[in-house]
RNA sequence: GGGCCUGUAGCUCAGCCCGGUUAGAGCGCACGCCUGAUAAGCGUGAGGUCGGUAGUUCGAGUCUACCCAGGCCCA
């Protein structure tokens, strides 16, 4: 899965043609890495445990896949540190030095997963390290050995010569050098029919340029391009000395004829013809030394990296000496073959830089010495094209060349062995080829987004054969022997005892790991008495390419344990793994088990600044995990990547962050309300839908509503959209609208009232869902707000399903009709706040308003509501009434207008925005009669001696309650708690002012209303959600006793007082208050509240109790 | 240069497949309200030439082409 990010290998980036390639990715451009999959992958694998899905859960598989190439940089730094070389020390010693340092990498990165809160089964990761999982590796290749698709072959590497070994391109950096230039000329011995007459060609020659002179021996074709164009010029004067003869017929792109005339000091010559593509595709020249042992065809090849810009518009051709030039060359080979052309790539450089024999006339000449300094390879063969008369011109060039980064030294490209898996022969044993299998099962895979098929398919195809061979140290081997006679290898489809080698190793592997290849003695070891003599046979020591380690993944990985199933159902990785993971997992299990290992492929993208540009440290525009973990914590860090378009690059920085800081928040106290509230909840107070209030109906409907999408979108692995659904939900539904409105029911109503057991069996359901469908995103806060309601030291949020929402529940009539309701309502805010501006009310219990409705099912939608509760306003005096619906019930406060006397057409122009309707707004006789603006400091009824005063006396006794008039007295609060059968849960807040009051009343205590303050006294579960333990509770009737001291005495600082916050808010009184109260900004932003509470759950995951639970219990497979 | 992808309000995202009212949410911002979610809560408002240009069409955010900007993987 994902790598270290400070380990992970480096990969390609080009940033133009001659600008100097970065070698390694910068430090930086490495953190963000670390965003790549985390949270998706957590959620995603949270997500699944959906009915639906088999009813299974499903848990992230901590797995490492161990980037070799750069532990095996870091190692040997270490060795050069003190002094040693590489080469020096005993191959397994260093490989037991890159395992320790790779064991320590695990750890810690395991440690920054768990921080992210996720789920995983984290004391098992898995680790290509492994023994078994090197023993799996190394089976997994002889599989591909014994199907005959496994071949030695051959491919230029970037060599240093210095260093005698391979870099990759990582391992490169360009620097600027000066080289040989040289213009040789081919002469064109046979052409093909186009423009020309054939005779016309035979003695011109083509003429090509290069920087490299000592890779002519090696050439064997010119690659021209089929959009440049050519033309056969003649040179008609010269001085007498000149390589360039009069008489010489020269082909070269007219673009850049000047050039070639300039520096072959041509004086005149003629340009007698255009030479098309045509008559050049079948065309061959002459090797330049023929005669000198390189008496072959040389044929033209249409290539598409030739362009027109440097040179003549010919590409000399090494097919050993250049990527591109390999890749022609084999792109080219079947065609080759037919027009009797040797393929075969000649070795023409040894490891040393010396030419070897196959480069005729120039054996034990050298490119580069000990001390990566140009040799005389070069001279030497500038000398023999123009003893050849070959040479048309001379010079330097200063240009970028691939230099090694550790010893800066120049690196030549180098044809050597390697191994290779064939992708277009027919697997033993069956007609297909692996391509063929590949690309099937790409059709067979789902992919989100959509076009990493196009992408994938795309890759492959085009994918010339697989290497899998890397000369490195640390790694598994390449397990297979080679008779270098016969050229047959063991294992494979021609040996004889093929399954008791393969058993032998693997079983080596398992026990002592892949050393078990590099110990002494282990050719005999394995192959004794298998072959006849172990001698004539050669190990091969090639270690295996990364990308097989982590495509045999799903080998030892899924297959080796009992609960989990292969094929995977989904891999997830960043888009740049189209190339890397979900490429050679693919082609491994094609090749050995005829599918892909996955059924669905997620990608998703790369993390931007803010801009949507690249992270990079000079452009300052940083943000690493790891900070933003730790200043505001990694719920937000999850919360940022669901909501966020993953399957596009992600765009992250402190604006982005602080926005998801505020929706966190908002997510939240939701949450806190309800959590508040349901601790008055009891089993027994559940009520029927069929006997709810329509408001409550209607929550059920939306929450039913909102189950087909969640779970729709969790499928779809839309986590943006269920958040922002979530989210809108949150705030659009509940808290603007639903809490709004049933505060009063909640807070005010007797404690049996039908409406409040409706709004708490409502508030518990929707308690019950939210936080499932939350907790894959939210996990701590989930799991804190879970079991602050049901606490356990076994349960947890995370191992619950989503719960089943019954279908019944949903009821489109009534969703109608509630759209209807909130769009009255709307009209209704509006005209309050005309109101409002105008100074007349403030609260929107200020006013009563008088609604006009023109059309008659708008009329109809308010049918039986009361409109001062939707509207939260007072209603007419006149509509005071019983609920004749209910008249059991006690609620002399409440008012129920007739429908007749409080709708009315709108005959009249009113105040208002549409035309279908309007509201006006009148001061409330009620309110403004029985509770003025500024209140007089009033003693309750009821209260013992010394009653309860308004302790600031600045008015704030206003409040909803006041619309029922007096209220209930402590007295009556009382009376109903005495019953006894109708108890609250004993835990509740609730409960507990019960029980003093009624202590104070034995104790003749008086007042009362200390027992409301006892929030000093919380259980320590309390803590976090001081509304948790209900102590917000108060009866009716008694005055507000904000216990707002108390907050002082919390661990926190402290915020400022209500009436000093309410002069912040007018701006006249901003500046002094600022003045007087400066240590008090700390509290402007809020920003430092958050933090301080995520670092309180940060405590608890560190006392291991979330994971603890977790790591024990994940929802079984 | 090639393959794949993206561009809608200050930010995060809908709408595009299948062209059709005045382009929608939420956040943020501004202005207010409330003080019994208060480390909260509620309301109202401003804010968009839908990356650009051309084309198809009666009509284009939506379809087509090109261009610009950005990303990943390759050359």
């Amino acid at each position: 899965m994902e790598r270290d990010p400070a380990l992970r290998p480096p990969s390609r980036r080009s940033e133009g043609a001659r600008q100097v390639r970065a070698s390694r990715r910068s430090a930086l451009r490495q953190r963000p890495s670390s965003y790549r999959t985390c949270p998706q992958q957590d959620v995603e694998g949270r997500g699944r445990p959906l009915p639906g899905h088999d009813g299974q859960g499903c848990a992230l598989r901590a797995g490492l896949g161990l980037p070799r190439l750069p532990i095996e940089w870091k190692v040997e730094e270490g060795f050069r540190d003190k002094g040693k070389n590489k080469d020096e020390i005993p191959i397994n010693s260093f490989r037991r030095v890159c395992r320790e340092f790779a064991e320590k990498w695990v750890k810690i990165q395991s440690e920054e997963f768990q921080r992210l809160g996720m789920l995983g089964d984290w004391d098992n990761p898995y680790t290509t390290m492994a023994f078994e999982a090197e023993a799996t590796i190394a089976a997994e290749l002889m599989k591909f050995a014994l199907n005959g698709t496994l071949y030695r072959g051959s491919k230029p590497v970037m060599w240093s010569v210095v260093e005698k070994t391979a870099l990759a391109e990582a391992e490169v950096e360009y620097q600027e050098v000066v080289s040989d230039t040289i213009f040789v000329k081919f002469p064109l011995t046979g052409a093909s029919s186009g423009n020309l007459d054939p005779h016309e060609l035979l003695g011109a020659s083509i003429v090509i340029w290069t920087t490299t002179p000592w890779t002519i021996p090696g050439n064997r074709a010119i690659a021209y391009s089929p959009n440049i164009e050519y033309g056969l010029y003649e040179v008609t004067a010269a001085p007498d000395d000149n390589w360039a003869k009069v008489g010489d017929r020269l082909i070269v792109a007219d673009s850049l004829s000047e050039n070639l005339k300039t520096a072959a000091r041509i004086e005149e010559w003629q340009r007698l013809n255009s030479v098309s593509p045509d008559t050049l595709k079948y065309s061959h020249a002459a090797h330049p030394l023929s005669g000198r042992g390189y008496d072959f065809r040389v044929p033209l090849l249409p290539g598409d990296h030739v362009t027109a810009e440097t040179g003549t518009g010919f590409v000399h051709t090494a097919p050993g000496h250049g990527m591109e030039d390999f890749e022609l060359w084999e792109d080219k080979k079947r065609l080759l073959e037919e027009r009797g052309i040797d393929t075969a790539i000649p070795f023409t450089v040894d490891a040393g830089g010396f030419f070897t024999d196959q480069a005729k006339g120039f054996t034990g000449k050298r490119v580069l010495n000990d001390k990566g300094e140009k040799g005389d390879a070069n001279e030497t063969v500038i000398a023999a094209l123009k003893d050849a008369d070959a040479l048309v011109a001379r010079g330097k060039l200063r240009h970028d060349y691939p230099h090694s980064w550790r010893s800066k030294k120049p690196v030549i490209f180098r044809n050597t062995p390697q191994w290779f898996i064939a992708m277009d022969e027919p697997i033993e044993g069956s007609v297909d080829s692996l391509r063929d299998r590949a690309l099937r099962s790409i059709r067979e895979t789902r992919f989100v987004p959509a076009s990493g098929e196009n992408r994938l398919r795309g890759m492959v195809e085009s994918k010339p054969d697989w290497v899998v061979s890397r000369q490195r140290a640390w790694g598994v081997p390449i397990t297979v022997f080679r008779h270098p006679e016969r050229g047959e290898i063991a294992p494979g489809p021609k040996f004889g005892h093929s399954e008791e080698l393969v058993a032998r190793i693997t079983e080596a592997f398992r026990t002592e790991g892949a050393d078990a290849w590099f110990a002494d003695g282990a050719k005999e070891r394995f192959l004794s008495g298998l072959v006849d003599d172990p001698a004539q046979w050669e190990k091969v020591d090639d270690i295996l390419d990364v990308w097989f380690d982590s495509g045999c993944t799903h080998a030892f990985v899924l297959e080796q344990r009992e609960d989990l199933q292969w094929p995977a159902s989904l891999y997830l990785e960043g888009s740049d793994q189209h190339r890397g993971w979900f490429q050679s997992s693919l082609l491994e299990s094609c090749g050995t088990r005829g599918r892909a290992p996955y059924d669905a492929v997620l990608t998703h993208g790369f993390t931007m600044d803010e801009q949507g540009r690249k992270m990079s440290k000079s452009a300052g525009n940083t943000t690493a995990p790891q900070d933003v973990i730790k200043q505001s914590g990694a719920e937000i860090l999850r919360l940022w990547a669901m909501s966020s378009d993953y399957w596009e690059d992600l765009r992250i920085g402190p604006e982005i962050l602080k926005a998801n800081v505020d929706a966190y928040r908002k997510l939240r106290n939701a949450v806190r309300f309800m959590l508040g509230n349901l601790a008055h909840y009891r089993q027994d107070l559940r009520v029927f839908p069929g006997d709810m209030p329509e408001l409550e109906r209607y929550m059920l409907h939306r929450l039913a509503e909102l189950d087909v999408q969640v779970r729709a979108n969790y499928n779809a692995f839309d986590f943006k959209r269920v958040f922002q659904m979530l989210f809108n939900f949150c705030v659009n539904d509940l808290s603007a609208f639903y809490f709004d409105l049933r505060k009063d029911a909640l807070y005010c109503e007797p404690y049996d009232s039908p409406t409040r057991r409706a709004a708490l069996t409502v508030l518990d359901q929707l308690f019950t869902t939210l936080t499932a469908w939350l907790a894959p995103m939210l996990c701590f806060t989930m799991e804190e707000a879970w079991l602050n309601r049901f606490p356990s030291d076994k349960g947890s949020v995370h191992l619950r399903h989503f719960p089943d929402i019954p279908e019944e529940w949903l009821d489109e009539e009534l969703d109608r009709k509630w759209r209807k309701v909130r769009q009255i309502r709307r009209v209704v805010t509006g005209a309050l706040e005309i109101e409002r501006r105008e100074r007349r009310i403030g609260a929107s219990l200020d006013a009563a308003p008088k609604v006009y409705i023109a059309y008659q099912e708008l009329r109809a939608a308010l049918s039986g509501l009361d409109p001062a509760e939707i509207f939260i306003t007072s209603a007419p005096a006149s509509s005071w009434a019983r609920d004749r619906r209910m008249p059991s019930v006690w609620t002399r406060w409440r008012a129920w207008p007739s429908r007749s006397s409080w709708l009315r057409d709108a005959n009249a122009p009113a105040p208002g925005r549409s035309p279908k309707m309007s509201a006006a707004i009148r001061i409330s006789p009620i309110s403004a009669h029985v509770t003025p603006r500024r209140p007089p400091v009033r003693k309750a009824q009821g209260c013992g001696s010394g009653g309860i005063g308004d302790e600031d006396g600045d008015g704030a006794g206003r409040g909803r309650a006041r619309r029922s008039g007096a209220g209930h007295s402590v007295g009556e609060f009382q009376a109903r708690y005495d019953r006894g059968p109708r108890l609250p849960d004993p835990r509740s807040g609730k409960q507990a002012v019960a029980d003093l009051l009624i202590r104070h009343r034995r104790e003749g205590a008086g007042d009362p209303c200390p027992v409301l303050r006892p929030r000093h006294g919380l259980e320590p579960r309390h803590q976090l959600w001081p509304a948790a333990a209900g102590l917000r509770f108060r009866p009716l009737g008694a005055h507000r006793v904000r216990p707002r001291r108390l907050h002082r005495a919390g661990p926190m600082a402290v915020p400022p007082g209500d009436a000093a916050r309410r002069h912040l808010r007018r701006p006249h009184h901003r500046r002094r208050h600022r003045q007087r109260h400066r240590p008090h900004r700390l509290w402007g932003g809020g920003r430092f509240l958050l933090h301080a509470d995520l670092r309180l759950r940060l405590v608890r995951v560190q006392s291991g109790r979330l994971l603890g639970g977790c790591r024990g219990r994940r929802p079984s497979l």
